[in-house]
RNA sequence: GCCCAGGUGGCGGAACGGUAUACGCGCAACACUUAAAAUGUUGUGACCUAACGGUCUUGUGGGUUCGAAUCCCGCCCUGGGCACCA
């Protein structure tokens, strides 16, 4: 048999797409609109993974079905070319990134266009564009006028090795995301976005999206929300207070001492108070040097009780210990809590260690003798006084009255840090003047472009290689025109791709980052896939600025996606991350040189389930390989006319209605099987109507546009089978005349027997009771139930 | 430790509570060929049986049901996320 020339046809194909513009999205139009996203990628200099090609096809299958089904289709593709992997390869060769990130997008787009993706080619765009960062730039200041973006000095997680400071998402238990060395602490003064104004409203809005649940826990669980109160204990003889936070204020009967991070600022106030400051301080200095992963590692509980000085807990008055421990952070609630050790493990555990009381105050009505760890669970209040016997829910509120305390909902969400003090980013478009502290650049002098340099490392003492360019950093200020110094600070490489979803809808706009018309016709984004690893930071982000520029009116809807579905990773033979060193990486390039285009996209579908991690295995790509030339010979040994075997007719109707149904749950690889079954009947039918095949072509088409199209116009149609119309199937034909009875005694199957559809049960009794293999074993025994589910099987039970 | 997802042939994986192992890979035999490749046809969970047929089998132990891979409870293992968040 013939191998079918995909290397032409591939060509051929994508060559009049491009020419006839077939996937170019309308900017308005009578039909209903679709938006489908991926998340652009990273032009890297190894070029593109197979991993992209997953997610690709996955919304170019949905993309072109909608195109099918009559919607006004945009599914664009762009370039997140801002970021450290380029900027390195920079300081290490000295080739300019911008240089850099042309070479790797050329390469990228060239392999986009060879998998034939339906993308709105029109509507490329590349974050490190300055007609692109403008816009990220302007977002800034529209943070900035409104407050939710502020330089303050911070403690930042510092990389000695990269040179820069991280982000809270990109330390890796204690060690860098990107080089893996150990991540120090520094104090540093850093732009922070108010990401934490929007924790309630970020949580809020989940509620009305459809994200994988799995996303929706991820996130929450990013956002920690807890409710709780704020109590104040008085050190005894002082007028200090010290404030804590507590989601169990219920419990505070048992608070039997209390514990101060080691930074926190009583230790400083009370110094001459504190008897043994000094075993205090070396304690401090101790905790201090304590690296995040060596904290991770020993979770044995340290500290040292703070002597001299004492708490009195507000609710009954008496005087309980302070200590200072570091399993108290001082970056969460007030930096100190009230230890009750009878109802959280943690301060259990330190009890224990420390031979402190514990007094139980709820009980769920089991008496315990012994305590072997902290009780978390709901009840009723004991030892308690005068709340003895009340539930916990009114034991919070009335214990909170008694003691004056504040009801406060804190949050495991922290400000985004939003300075780097590297190169290859966007600028932030502000300027320090001494007299007016910092101040935005008016818009009209948007883009602040980064100036040319040839030397692009980070300087030793911290700052951004751009701090040296003394020509681009001296300015005047737009306030007063006094002399001022721009910020060398640039964006992360989250900014650019927080927004990106927007600038589609509009990429050549020269006066606004998107027409408000054009954003009101195609927001929301009906569809967007991407990767779990992608779920905290750059989905909450994106959310984030979509939520804000809808707050100051410049977008047309809160929520940015409307559904949020992620692909499984695509590993190696074996199991294993692809990687360099390894030496597993799968070109596409080669694959598609070897098989053609459809038969990988065909491979990437049909490997697994789509939400799972798969491994990649070059013996079975030849499975798709030869589906696809079956479909080929098909197509040329069979004469399509008005003839159609019946069972090749049914089968077709349904692999319709099932392929259909599977692309929407993404069950694209049943999608696929079911595709084989039909194609392996279709081979050995005797007659195949032309109308019943050109309904298989077209299911067929989104997974593998080239094949199908060829064979299409084989055919002799004159317009792209990709925009003719979705099929519909006859609910009538898919019904079957028989089926298969299962005859079972005792829930075991003894026979199976072909019968007509709708067969009754006293038919079927009679059917099922001249089986030989039924009438053997039943024979001599009480029927004592007959079980019959219609078309389907009738179940004797004796 | 907590939160998710998952555990089915030699392998990737299918299965509205109703014939477990679809589809694909691999393997075997046969056809075509001088031969190989390609392609086609047939077979392929394990055990017992000459055969008809039977027994066992979805990580593991229980339970619900006429009937469980599927539902419920306990346990074990793998992958991912969070990690002293009061």
């Amino acid at each position: 048999m013939k191998k079918y020339d995909f290397q032409k046809i591939d060509k051929k194909w994508q060559k009049e797409w491009g020419e006839k513009k077939l996937y170019k999205a309308e900017d308005f139009s009578t039909k209903k609109k679709w938006y489908s996203l991926v998340e652009f990628p990273y032009p890297s200099g190894q070029g593109l993974h197979v991993g992209h090609v997953r997610s690709y096809t996955a919304l170019d299958v949905l993309s072109r079905k909608r195109r099918m089904e009559g919607y006004n289709v945009l599914y664009p593709i762009g370039w997140d070319a801002f970021g450290l992997p380029t900027e390195n390869y920079a300081v290490k060769t000295g080739i300019h990134p911008v240089k850099v990130t042309k070479d790797n997008t050329d390469t990228f787009r060239r392999q986009l266009k060879a998998m034939g993706f339906s993308f709105d080619w029109e509507r490329e765009i590349n974050t490190t564009d300055p007609e692109y960062y403008k816009w990220t730039q302007w977002i800034f200041l529209q943070f900035f006028k409104h407050n939710l973006a502020y330089k303050t000095i911070t403690k930042i997680n510092w990389c000695p090795s990269c040179k820069i400071g991280l982000a809270n998402e990109e330390v890796v238990s204690g060690s860098c995301e990107r080089c893996g060395s150990g991540v120090e602490e520094k104090e540093k003064e850093q732009w922070m976005l108010k990401i934490t104004a929007y924790a309630d409203k970020l949580l809020e809005g989940l509620e009305s999206i459809d994200y994988l649940p799995e996303i929706k826990r991820q996130q929450e669980n990013w956002i920690g929300r807890s409710e709780g109160a704020e109590i104040d204990f008085r050190v005894s003889g002082t007028d200090s207070i010290l404030k804590v936070f507590t989601t169990r204020p219920d419990t505070l009967y048992g608070a039997t001492y209390m514990v101060v991070s080691p930074e926190h600022k009583i230790i400083s106030e009370l110094k001459n108070r504190i008897s043994n400051i000094e075993e205090i301080e070396s304690y401090i200095l101790k905790a201090k040097k304590k690296t995040e992963e060596e904290r991770i590692e020993n979770k044995e509980k340290t500290g040292v009780e703070i002597k001299g000085i004492k708490a009195i807990n507000p609710v009954n008055d008496t005087e309980i210990q302070i200590f200072v421990a570091d399993y108290v952070l001082s970056g969460y609630g007030t930096g100190a809590i009230m230890a009750v050790p009878a109802h959280d493990e943690r301060d259990f555990e330190f009890a224990k260690k420390f031979s402190l009381p514990v007094i139980v105050v709820i009980s769920d009505g089991k008496i315990r003798e012994q305590l072997t760890g902290a009780y978390i669970g709901t009840g009723t209040l004991i030892n308690s006084g005068p709340c003895d016997g009340m539930d916990i829910e009114k034991a919070k509120e009335e214990i909170i009255k008694r003691v004056h305390g504040v009801k406060k909902v804190q949050y495991h969400l922290r400000d985004w840090v939003f300075s780097r003090q590297r190169y290859w980013g966007e600028p932030i478009p502000v300027v320090k003047c001494e007299r007016c502290g910092y101040v935005a650049v008016p818009e009209k002098d948007l883009p602040i472009e980064l100036p040319n340099i040839k030397d692009f490392k980070p300087r030793d003492d911290g700052e951004s290689p751009l701090a040296s360019v003394e020509s681009w950093v001296h300015t005047t200020c737009p306030a007063c025109g006094g002399a001022a110094r721009r910020e060398t600070d640039v964006m992360p490489n989250w900014a650019g791709s927080s927004w990106y979803f927007l600038r589609y809808i509009d990429p050549k706009n020269k006066d606004i980052f998107a027409d408000p018309k054009k954003l009101q016709y195609w927001m929301q984004v009906d569809w967007y896939n991407g990767g779990m690893e992608h779920v905290t930071l750059h989905l909450l982000y994106s959310r984030f600025w979509n939520q804000f520029l809808f707050d100051i009116g410049v977008v047309p809807t809160l929520e940015p996606y409307t559904k949020r579905t992620a692909h499984g990773m695509v590993l190696g033979e074996g199991g294993v991350k692809m990687s360099k060193s390894r030496g597993n990486v799968i070109n596409p390039d080669d694959v598609i040189k070897a098989y053609g285009a459809d038969t990988l996209r065909l491979y990437e579908m049909f490997m697994g389930p789509f939400n799972q991690s798969i491994s990649w295995d070059s013996k079975s790509i030849e499975g798709t390989w030869r589906f696809l030339n079956r479909v080929w010979s098909i197509a040329h040994e069979k004469k399509f006319g008005s003839e159609c075997d019946k069972k090749v007719e049914q089968i077709i109707e349904k692999t319709v209605k099932k392929v259909g149904e599977d692309i929407e749950k993404m069950a694209f690889n049943t999608a696929i099987s079911t595709m084989m079954i039909c194609a392996n009947e279709c081979y050995s039918a005797e007659a195949i109507s032309r109308t019943a095949w050109e309904k298989y072509l077209k299911v067929l088409a989104p997974f593998a546009p080239h094949i199908t199209e060829e064979l299409w116009s084989e055919l002799g149609n004159e317009k792209s089978l990709h925009i003719s119309s979705w099929p519909e199937y006859d609910q009538k034909k898919i019904i079957d005349d028989t089926f298969t009875l299962v005859i079972q005694v005792n829930g075991k199957t003894r026979a199976t027997i072909e019968t007509n559809t709708g067969i009754s049960e006293k038919d079927a009794k009679e059917l099922a009771l001249k089986q030989e293999n039924v009438s053997r074993i039943i024979e001599g025994q009480e029927i004592k139930k007959v079980i019959f589910v219609s078309n389907r099987l009738i179940n004797f039970v004796i």
